[in-house]
DNA sequence: CAAACAAGTAACCAGTTAGTGCGTTATCGA
DNA sequence: TCGATAACGCACTAACTGGTTACTTGTTTG
């Protein structure tokens, strides 16, 4: 199952590292949370897959949860730093928006760990979220985007006023992220496989014009 | 915690009633695995809540998981049920969507427990769902449905052309699932309790126009 | 009404789980 | 080079987990 697994040759003598040490246990532990959720991951696989021994996860991360919340935090960090790269305030309104869309598609489609995670945190009510004081920072960076798009297309007349942007946020986050949180249901639901190549694309293509539509004026 | 959850009275006689205790069992075991998953519920768990003895729960359903899929399959006939009874095919298209919208939105607000069984299963990635002759049906009856009205808008000239059923199904749950099942972190991330009373109501508005923009000429 | 069967129960088991106690070894400043 | 410190690892455990064994008790029917 695991054969290729042991990457670093398990030398007898590694050596010493803890910040790789620390950064090989944070990324077992986003993959077999992602995997399997809070619950269903096992600390013993992730020690084994960071080819680390369990002792070191709990030195540097105290308990499971706590791994999971920090876990959780990086996901957060790393989708708010990349939104803000894309740089849209210099795009006009609806190219902005429709590169939000693309975006976020396309990063969903990347990271499903980002997906599985949330979901997961949402399982427990988010209760490791609560207690995470820098991603509410970058959060309200995030809602101010979509926010400024708006009025800057609403003062060019391509788009109605009176658009919550916290709505159109959840809106955008939403038809994507359904689709593939729910592909393996979805796709015998439907009877279609959700995950094929030109069914990707038109789901893009889809959800460029949702969005387009809801906003013009 | 469970203070009151023992409700029918521990009498030592109990008549016997084995589709009593199936239907027990089945309850109790909708509620745990929605409230912690597939992999975090716990059978004794089930067992104590339906007031039943755990042999009776393998006895009656096999094991954990097919007890899992027998939940999920019904879950899934009862919104199914429910979709048929709601009769749109006497109603002019535009009213017929508006009320898929509303019927979709208030179920999933009423049945917080079908969203979380749907997110487990896509964790184990739809493996029960696979087995599951009576949901495929089931669900053809459901996709059609959506097809109908969206035909007979456009023949009415409601409607632009075009639309494909299966996106604007998955787009009208999308919209509303996502809300839901992400209210724990979404409330935190946008700085506002998603779950009060205007704030459902206001999201409610939000997706019937979304879906009406998106479907008119 | 007795025997056959189904409903129901308690105690138990083997494997697993998150979490630790304690000893060893590499690294680095003095 | 020495000794302090931090990285690392083995082996353990107490509690838990899904599942079972062996049994009792109620119900039905020839």
């Amino acid at each position: 199952m695991t054969a290729e697994a042991k990457t670093p040759q398990r030398t007898k003598h590694r050596t010493r590292d803890a910040e790789a040490t620390k950064a090989r246990i944070l990324k077992a532990a986003l993959n077999e949370f992602s995997r399997n959720g809070l619950g269903g991951a096992r600390v013993d696989v992730i020690a084994e897959k960071a080819d680390a021994n369990k002792r070191m996860l709990y030195h540097y991360f105290g308990s499971k949860e706590e791994l999971f919340q920090t876990v959780l935090e990086n996901a957060y960090i790393d989708i708010r730093d990349a939104e803000q790269k894309l740089d849209l305030d210099h795009l006009p309104p609806k190219e902005a928006l429709e590169r939000l869309v693309r975006f976020t598609w396309e990063y969903y489609l990347k990271h499903p760990e980002f997906i599985t995670l949330v979901n997961s945190e949402n399982l427990h009510r988010a209760k490791h979220l609560k207690k995470s004081e820098i991603v509410k920072i970058y959060s309200r960076r995030f809602v101010s985007m979509v926010d400024t798009i708006l009025q800057r297309g609403v003062a060019s007349g391509e788009f109605r006023p009176g658009i919550d942007p916290v709505q159109l946020n959840i809106t955008i986050a939403a038809i994507g992220y359904y689709y593939l949180t729910n592909r393996f249901t979805g796709s015998i639901i439907f009877e279609r496989d959700l995950m094929a190549k030109e069914a990707l694309e038109e789901r893009l293509r889809f959800n460029i014009d949702t969005i387009l539509r809801l906003v013009s004026a």
